[in-house]
DNA sequence: GCAATTATTTCAAACGTTTGAAATGTATTT
DNA sequence: AAATACATTTCAAACGTTTGAAATAATTGC
């Protein structure tokens, strides 16, 4: 059933006796053509199921309706969340989208980078990974003016860039403020990688609300980790290492810190005893199953965040943002709180 | 310092004062050019960053160095972790990917497939939404030679197809010979919903597993859901009311049902008198935060799922092998015990 | 019925690249 | 010094589409 020869404007030209303009003008709806000659062509080409070639398009409109998105990976809840939100949008503004995973490593940042120039997207969208600290592979985009959008993760002295950001310092604060409001005086804080960006905006959520509450601040009650199982046992040892600063809550970076947080405390029976109650960034379904879940989850809006990044994008590409006027887009994040009256087994 | 005269072939030329077509050879290092030639080029190319206008080569070529990918969603980490074998090996053979998320409704799969039609893909690898049943919008690719390669899921009468499966029966069977040699002869099936194929392989391999060792198969221990909480609690509710088949294992179609059944069977008492253990296909980082895991995990190999389809795929575009000379691969699964001796809560 | 107007179609160039054939330049042979 | 061989460069067409300008056809006014 294979047909080999491709079915083009030229091929219907010359079916319909016609010159391949007047095709491509009935195609697309130009007002001089003919209603019944557009009508013949417009049936032409249903019937022998022409599909115009984009590469050829792309070519005479200097644009190629593709989007590209580099980010760590797609196994974190966040990304393939801000993902839907980016195809969603992208796909009603007729672009198409390429993503491309860094795994976290600058090497293949840097690779992927260099395909999607060479793939000519009409804009980018970008995550970094977390060891980038030098950005020309990114600032090439730009330089030929196609414009980028920094989402989620972007190191504070980048200064000139368009950037869309979770408000992870809200996030924080709210979540810190209901430990309070619950009554503890003792709140932990296991923060995340030094290098990623937000982590300090969290700490100083973190902070802000204590202040605020005129709650006292204690660095015995503050540990870091990454995303490493031991290193987050031992940082959170290491919380409860103080006798009289003994936690009664904890807010955690983000979620498999979390768990691994709890798991860990409930080997200790703090949490079979009701005495430390959680909360971490994230918002998974597999928080139903936890025995001991946290008592809230800071939910980051990640569709959001990713359609902020998109519609951003697409004003720039559409110069109704000119592309050095750069922007700065904050999306709130929301408390979500578990069942309170359950408490913890 | 946006630059505002593309760097092309012909600005290059015109900077060296040579043909395009010299500059052109020149970097595709024909072994005509003179080698200063090439040099000269090489370098200037360097200088002004030239990227070389792909929409133009696919149009020469007559190909887009992209492959389309539909699946249901990203948020299953099947599908995810799937799309990490996918992207790898395509991209080392100097391909692109755009994914699109049918979000399991057929409309939706219709839209993506006539997007990625049009984007011109040199290849097509899909895992139909749970719906589909008739395949006008996919066979569009291959009347017109570009392959399609589905992978996952794919119903039993779609016979003329290229098709990648996990070997879900030998997976099951393992899964239920495992508890076999542990002792259980009452050991409970699970199932999906019913329109995904290999709901019934998963079946046949639990049957054949029960057959093999001489366990008599009873109707009462097998029950169906799909991935609706409430009807997988209805589900397992059945499964535990005759007191003269009361289950001691189980086996779960899947990773979120089988948490969903352990949950339940906590809620019961059933796993803290180490009553029924459990196995479940699926195989991702959670099970080791649930207080109750299962006893061990069927890992379906999803990388290897994705890399067998494009490897596939790519050599039917390479005409490697014939796009009617239909091909079925099997990616077998793999039994990952989680430490038994530890023994449920 | 002829010019003027309007409707419709076609021409031709352009987008950036590749590539076999043709042209030019240089070196070797006799 | 002419003939030959070889090295290197350039020409020109092609890929499929869009689009303003030019050409042609049809209609109107007088």
């Amino acid at each position: 059933m294979t047909n080999n020869t491709p079915v083009t404007l030229k091929f219907l030209a010359d079916k319909l006796k016609m010159s391949v303009s007047t095709v491509s003008k009935a195609l697309n709806n130009y007002p001089t053509i003919n209603a019944y000659t557009r009508q013949r062509v417009q049936e032409m080409a249903r019937d022998f199921h022409f599909t115009p070639n984009k590469s050829a398009i792309n070519l005479k409109e200097k644009r190629s309706r593709i989007i590209g998105v580099i980010l760590p990976n797609l196994l974190d809840h966040f990304f393939t969340r801000s993902i839907y939100g980016i195809e969603q949008f992208a796909t009603q503004n007729g672009y198409n989208v390429i993503i491309s995973q860094s795994h976290d490593e600058l090497e293949k940042e840097i690779q992927s980078a260099n395909m999607l120039l060479r793939s000519r997207v009409d804009g980018l969208i970008v995550a970094i990974s977390k060891h980038t600290q030098d950005f020309t592979h990114l600032n090439q985009f730009e330089n030929i003016g196609i414009p980028v959008v920094y989402y989620t993760r972007n190191p504070s002295f980048n200064l000139n860039c368009h950037k869309v950001l979770c408000n992870t310092f809200q996030g924080c604060y709210q979540a810190t403020k209901l430990l309070i409001d619950r009554g503890h005086q003792k709140i932990a804080y296991l923060g995340g990688p030094k290098m990623i960006n937000f982590t300090h905006d969290r700490f100083n959520g973190y902070i802000n609300a204590l202040k605020d509450n005129e709650v006292p601040f204690s660095s015995e009650l503050v540990a870091y980790t990454d995303f490493d199982k031991e290193n987050t046992i031992t940082a959170i040892k290491n919380l409860f290492v103080y006798p009289e600063n003994k936690p009664t809550a904890l807010v955690a970076f983000k979620e498999p810190i979390l768990f691994d947080a709890i798991k860990y405390l409930r080997s200790t029976k703090h949490f079979k005893t009701n005495e430390v109650e959680c909360i971490g960034f994230g918002n998974t379904s597999f928080i139903s199953y936890l025995d001991s879940p946290p008592i809230a989850s800071i939910e980051e809006n990640p569709e959001s965040v990713g359609e902020n990044a998109i519609s951003l994008l697409i004003q720039l590409i559409n110069k109704e943002i000119d592309i050095h006027n750069y922007q700065k887009v904050m999306v709130d994040c929301k408390l979500i709180v578990h069942g309170l009256n359950a408490g913890s087994v």
